[in-house]
DNA sequence: CGAATATCAGGGTTACTGAGATTA
DNA sequence: CTAATCTCAGTAGCCCTGATATTC
């Protein structure tokens, strides 16, 4: 295999996106074999945690943008794992409720991901992943309310 | 701004995305005003590390699908930041030069990535930024043979 | 009136797949 | 014949924009 320039494997910003595509194949293949992709997960993930939800909500919470939550919870409704039922106290709005087959698929997801974050991080030692996951959380929630 | 959930915010995986989405919209924004992108970058970055090379060799090197390496440097050639000439002695090869305005542009790109590396690395001490970069790199290099 | 919500249509970048033609 | 290279057409996932209708 030929090398990579230094100019790109010196930066972290290569190292972080080249990282983040390794990880993000690993996870899609575990998702998809449950016909699901990364947002799907968000918003389960959401729903579980905080419980219903208005979309507007759910894009907030997920970083995801509103055209795309609308799309995410057609594929999930359709799937029968979330309800999408209007708010009778504020009309504009649709409350979205996990099913019982979402929260099945959401423990699915879960155990698909933890064996990928193993993979993914298989180098290193717990310290080093505390550390990383330390570091990465500090820029994350630099970076988060900017 | 609504709290995301934990089973995100804890996982490596999820930060590294994050991370990585917003380390892009930063290098964009400088490469978007020099008419380049990502890949673009990458491509000058191999030539001008390694010399003339064949488009089969860039995208290995370069982590770089054959057929985007085909787009990237059509577009490269028709900016004139690099030349496409036949191989005359491997006749299914192009030979691919950075000239001298491609150099200059890659200085360019350069430069405005450093300035969004500075900010990517921010809340950082420059010990943080070496020990997050070491097992970026540590992670990276394991992946990189797999 | 302004602000928030949901929806639709569409674009941009990165990553990838399948096929064909050419040449080693 | 096999393998490598280049090219083209097209897909998928994630991220984002603009416009619209509805409701607060």
């Amino acid at each position: 295999m030929e090398k990579t320039p230094a100019r790109l494997t010196t930066k972290p910003s290569w190292l972080l996106n080249q990282l983040a595509v390794h990880a993000h194949r690993l996870a899609s293949d575990g998702f998809g074999e449950l016909g699901a992709r990364g947002y799907h997960y968000r918003i389960l993930a959401a729903l579980d945690e905080f419980g219903v939800a208005s979309q507007a909500e759910l894009g907030r919470r997920c970083n995801m943008d509103r055209s795309d939550v609308v799309a995410a919870i057609n594929e999930l409704a359709g799937q029968g794992f979330v309800e999408r039922t209007p708010d009778p106290e504020d009309r504009r709005r649709n409350l979205v409720t996990l099913t019982k087959a979402g929260d099945r698929q959401l423990r699915r997801l879960d155990r698909a991901l933890d064996r990928t974050q193993d993979h993914l991080l298989e180098p290193l030692s717990a310290e080093d992943r505390q550390d990383l996951t330390r570091l990465l959380t500090r820029l994350f929630l630099h970076h988060q309310r900017g």
